[in-house]
RNA sequence: GGGCCCGUAGCUCAGCCAGGUAGAGCGGCGGGCUUUUAACCCGUAGGUCCCGGGUUCAAAUCCCGGCGGGCCCGCCA
């Protein structure tokens, strides 16, 4: 089983006894990146290369081989006549698929019109003991290895490296984006003696330091709100959030978040934020605000340019279910909610069964383009500030693209007395045995009694917005290495 | 939490339904080949058939239990 690496191995220990490392600390000269050389290629040019080697074509008295240097390939070729003998034997014994090489050569064009480095001399920079599992440019396909070994998945796959790229170029983008509006990117704790800010299960973990039981933040809105209180008019922060929660092609255990707060704003200026962020991102990542996103087994053209569709949650239950549930009586709820076998935890609350409703019915079939929902029912939110002409609504909307929830907002809450009898109903619920009711944070509270200001806030999960942004609906495509049992090594 | 599917060589899989010597392609190794590019040709090695139990003269195959993974449903973002 292992004879691949046994013979690697000797490989390796054979370098040794002639006084070669096999992984030396430094090139012996200077490498070009491959992008560079690919992009302007000066042809009889003397070029020095840097990669991994993974694809050898022997024939004969002639080798063609392809390096891979972040990301980009190059062709190199060895023939005893124009590399030497030295050259040629050093690469025919000891170079395998996957080691790490530096080469040195001239640029031409093979007679099949490829670019190719001559190669003259060559350095081996670190050996590989194990082959990669599959041909370069040819995906990795079994899931578990894919997901526990991502770095072949990588490795061998330019698309899923491309998938890469695409996360982590919007997190860049992103951070732009919210420092040229103004916005200060601040940090707030991951371990907190009160979680908050969503409902949710937390993961506990204990502070020997201070003998306490505390968790791993599930939002980030509770500490960026004191933020506010502190003075600071825009704030955001990119992190990392934490649910104990079931694991499925939407939800990851650790997660990724940005949240922004801004003094003086409300709902309808983040809307504009949100919808501005959102296209500007994806044409500063993609070049394009138009992406494809699969829909069961369609793949639907979505449009990412401003503005949005707005409608109220009443409005969409109207507009794609023709019930108009404002005006249905609580028994009639709850004949639906028995219909869609949906058990409300902490007891029946109009609000929050209509939100669940929403969540079953409409969000996920029907808005696929993207869509601002708008003023949930003021029960279901008790972070939000009541809405301005209706108190039994709260100005809160839930941005919906490709039937995903990719952003929840607010007109924030400011009111300390509102706030404390909402936390208050909270633990009612709490008590009846509502996991994911908000605990009761009296910090929080009295920081509210010290004056918020007017306040908009945004919630964005980016691992989502990747999955829009890369046209893939599997979380565990954009994270990248995504919650999996361990193995035990063999 | 519930349901469905999968687990055989490094990789992709066949064999299982209908029990009877463990197979192919690619990859590896050896040989040949100086313009290939998923190179080609010849040869060769490589197996805890996921694990444990049961049925049977005989189990990769049938049955039970477990482990791991994927998908769907429920819940959350």
């Amino acid at each position: 089983m292992s004879s691949e690496v046994d013979a690697r191995r000797d490989i390796r220990r054979k370098l040794i006894e002639l006084g070669l490392n096999p992984y030396p600390h430094t090139l012996k000269g200077r490498a070009t990146p491959v992008r560079d050389i690919v992009k302007s290629p000066t042809l009889g040019s003397n070029v020095g290369v840097a990669g991994r080697v993974v694809g050898i074509r022997r024939h004969g008295g002639l080798i063609f081989f392809d390096l891979v240097d972040d990301g980009h390939r190059i062709q190199c070729s060895i023939s005893r006549g124009d590399s030497g003998q030295e050259v040629f034997e050093f690469f025919d014994k000891f170079i395998n698929l996957g080691d790490f090489v530096y080469v040195t050569g001239f640029l031409y064009y093979t007679k099949k019109g490829e670019l190719t480095i001559s190669v003259r001399d060559m350095q081996l920079l670190a050996k590989a003991l194990r082959s990669p599992p599959v041909k370069w440019g040819h995906r990795v396909l079994d899931p578990e290895v894919r997901y526990r070994k991502r770095y072949l998945d990588i490795m061998m796959s330019p698309q899923v490296r491309r998938i890469f790229e695409i996360r982590f170029k919007t997190i860049e983008e992103i951070r732009k984006f919210m420092w040229e509006k103004g916005y200060i990117e601040v940090e707030t704790p991951i371990l907190q003696p009160i979680y908050g800010g969503a409902a949710a299960r937390p993961f506990k973990t204990y502070v020997w330091a201070l003998e306490a039981e505390w968790y791993l933040r599930i939002s980030l809105e509770l500490y960026l709100k004191r933020f506010i209180v502190a003075g600071f008019n825009k704030v955001f922060e990119i992190g990392k959030n934490f649910r104990n929660e079931d694991i499925d092609v939407e939800h990851n255990p650790e997660f990724t978040m940005m949240e922004s707060y801004e003094a003086y704003a409300d709902y309808n200026d983040i809307m504009r934020l949100t919808e501005e962020l959102v296209s500007t991102v994806a044409r500063k990542v993609l070049g394009t605000d138009v992406v494809e996103y699969p829909v069961g087994k369609d793949l639907v053209k979505i449009s990412l340019s401003p503005p949005f569709k707005r409608v109220t949650i009443y409005d969409a239950f109207r507009e794609f279910t023709g019930v108009d549930v404002e005006a249905l009586p609580d028994e009639k709820i709850k004949e639906y909610l028995e219909r869609y076998s949906i058990k409300l935890a902490g007891g029946y609350d109009r609000g929050r069964a209509i939100v669940k409703l929403f969540d079953r019915i409409v969000g996920r079939e029907h808005l696929i383009q993207p869509t601002f929902v708008t003023d949930f029912p003021r029960s279901s939110s008790p972070l939000a500030k009541p809405h301005r002409n209706r108190l039994d609504l709260a100005e809160r909307f839930e941005l919906y693209v490709g039937g995903m929830e990719l952003a929840n907002a607010y007109t924030e809450l400011n009111d300390p007395e509102l706030q404390a009898s909402y936390f208050r109903e909270e633990e009612e619920r709490r008590l009846m045995g509502d996991m994911e009711a908000h605990p009761f944070d009296w910090d929080f509270v009295e920081a509210l009694e010290y004056g918020m200001p007017p306040t908009g806030g945004l919630g964005l999960g980016i691992d989502r917005l990747v999955m829009i942004y890369a046209g893939v609906n599997s979380i565990k495509e954009v994270v990248p290495f995504p919650m999996i049992k361990p193995r035990e090594f063999d």
